[in-house]
DNA sequence: TATTTCTTTGCAATCGGTTACAGAATCAAA
DNA sequence: TTTGATTCTGTAACCGATTGCAAAGAAATA
């Protein structure tokens, strides 16, 4: 029971009596090599349960044909179906992808930007942690002219391609929707407005209260992360409040489900009292009672997209490392948190 | 502005006129090089950027520090721990994982087994897809003798070390909360029987009825998968049985929730008319209203578990592909979707 | 038959790091 | 001063696939 030993185009080529040359040729379909003696190899490699060495050849064209994702946390169902994009059309592109998460720190975001890097991927395709500020740990990747991409969680300061969804828009939208079910005061909670997505809901925030001729008032946007207990400190707050607000935006469905938990627990009726909406369609707006108003964006088709456009870039070698930004659609789905007009 | 080249080892000795092996053995530390020297080249090395080619290093030694894992899904709570757990085990013993996830189908589980056994991992820790029932694909890793390991999914017809929870007991346990609540009539609605998993918590819920001296009625086994909707058929059958189940033992926590909510609509209570009881202790248990009454197992203990077995078959390269069931406990956390009695 | 062209295959260098073995240099002991 | 041990560094082969170039053989043309 010794292990099984690896089968190398040298153990072919010595069988058939080729040089390893011939062999390479043949396994890559090369045209210039005699129809009939890439049959007999195939069939012998076939035979042999050969399997090409990856180092050998990534070593010698200095290429992988692998794509790094580095997301900033995986448990959740747009990245997961972002993921699904990716894979969907790296594969067939004859790529393949190598998941890394950041688990919303940038310290750990840098440490797998730092293994991308040494696994010498051809191209990246991130989505910036909760707290990166520095985006420094990316710059090699640009440096070496290797393809970087963003999606959702981005940043205006890298010259990169990014596929994101009208966050500005959509936090219009929400905050619209509310004032439309005739809400007046609005608490807006999300988190760290360093992050793109973040600072332009809130933007879009402010512009619906502009439009509907309302205050902006600070002490309504309450600014927080999104771990587990965190709905329990927005309820707190908005229990503390003199004037009772009759509206929450917030911008992550996990965390709006905590939040209309803890509303009943206090006696607050949703949405009678309270009209609520979250944000990402998140399976959890769907399960909890009443069903979540929210914002829905397509996960796979923003990660087939961001995959079709670096391997553009990997064939063409063009757009490598440009400022340019794609903008795909969201939309708002009204469910019972938030109705309060038939 | 072209791109930034490569620096090797020979760069390195060339600028400090010593050998490319002086430069290897130094920058890995090996002591037999003088300390002076080893400086030297070590400050080179920081200055001019260089990092080590994993190809180059790989294709000699015969070795990738890479840890494959294959889950089932990546969107739920535990899966994230688990990986939490190998990552930092892996991490602390100079090994990188390559995540693949199989989406629950057998399909995308062979071809991330054939990508991971392409790769060349050192090893491989796994957990089964819904229907995975030839175990074929994982049959070149024990053939070249590379440790493989599962967890959680696991089958027993293959060499392999396993950690796992006790599910028979985990369901007995389940099975007997409902029954000290006071059901009578307790629906398990869980999946494919042919994974251990939920074989096995099958079989604790018999062994319940049995020390309760009830009978074991098979129609009140439903065998799903555990898709958005399942949910919904689940509570349909409940609905169209002549005589009403008083308990609902659901070995998925994402499904009782949505058993709960569709539960509510139908007007029926919960606890009340019928107590709930979930398995995994998912984020969703404690969102929906009732809580929900589950099983918790520690994924993040798992995950370090099965990566230190795994670490320790690499370095003492004994118990490869041994067959061994490692035990983890596991215990029931009673919330309010079950309580029936003070 | 001689010359040219085309097809097919082989030679050998290359990618960058590792390591067995040899050899040089230093120092201590005889 | 010679011998032996010790410490440090270098030489060169190797891992396996790829590819520019040369060359052999076959076929076509003169």
């Amino acid at each position: 029971m010794t292990p099984q030993k690896d089968i190398t185009i040298y153990d072919l080529a010595k069988e058939l009596d080729l040089s390893p040359a011939t062999i390479s040729r043949a396994l890559k379909n090369n045209p210039i090599i005699n129809a009939a003696t890439r049959k007999k190899v195939m069939d012998l490699a076939a035979k042999k349960g050969y399997r090409s060495n990856a180092f050998a050849s990534n070593l010698r064209t200095q290429k992988t044909n692998t794509i790094g994702v580095i997301v900033h946390e995986l448990n959740s169902y747009f990245m997961t179906a972002v993921l699904a994009g990716i894979e969907e059309v790296a594969t067939e592109a004859g790529y393949d992808i190598l998941i890394a998460h950041s688990n919303e720190t940038v310290a750990k975001e840098r440490t797998n930007a730092h293994n991308l890097f040494n696994k010498r991927v051809d191209g990246v395709i991130a989505s910036l942690a909760y707290d990166t500020e520095d985006l420094a740990h990316f710059e090699p990747f640009i440096k070496k002219h290797i393809p970087l991409l963003f999606f959702d969680r981005t940043d205006n300061n890298i010259a990169a391609t990014q596929v994101v969804i009208d966050n500005e828009e959509a936090g219009y939208i929400a905050t619209k929707h509310l004032l439309d079910q005739g809400c007046k005061r609005i608490v807006h909670a999300t988190a760290n407005l360093k992050r793109n997505v973040y600072a332009d809901r809130l933007t879009g925030y402010k512009k619906a209260l502009k439009k509907y001729k309302l205050p902006y008032n600070e002490a309504l946007v309450l600014v927080n992360d999104f771990k587990e207990d965190t709905g329990k400190l927005i309820v707190e707050s908005i229990l503390t409040m003199k004037e009772k607000p009759d509206g929450l935006f917030v911008t992550n469905d996990f965390c709006s489900a905590v939040c209309i938990a803890e509303l009943k627990k206090a006696g607050i009726k949703v949405p009678k009292d309270i009209a609520v909406v979250g944000f990402n369609n998140d399976v959890v707006s769907r399960m909890v009672e009443p069903n979540i108003t929210t914002i829905n964006y397509p996960g796979k088709l923003m990660g087939r997209m961001i995959a079709e456009r670096l391997v553009l870039q990997l064939k063409t070698k063009k757009n490598i490392n440009k400022q340019e930004q794609i903008i795909v659609p969201s939309e708002l789905i009204v469910r019972d948190s938030s109705k309060r007009k038939k």
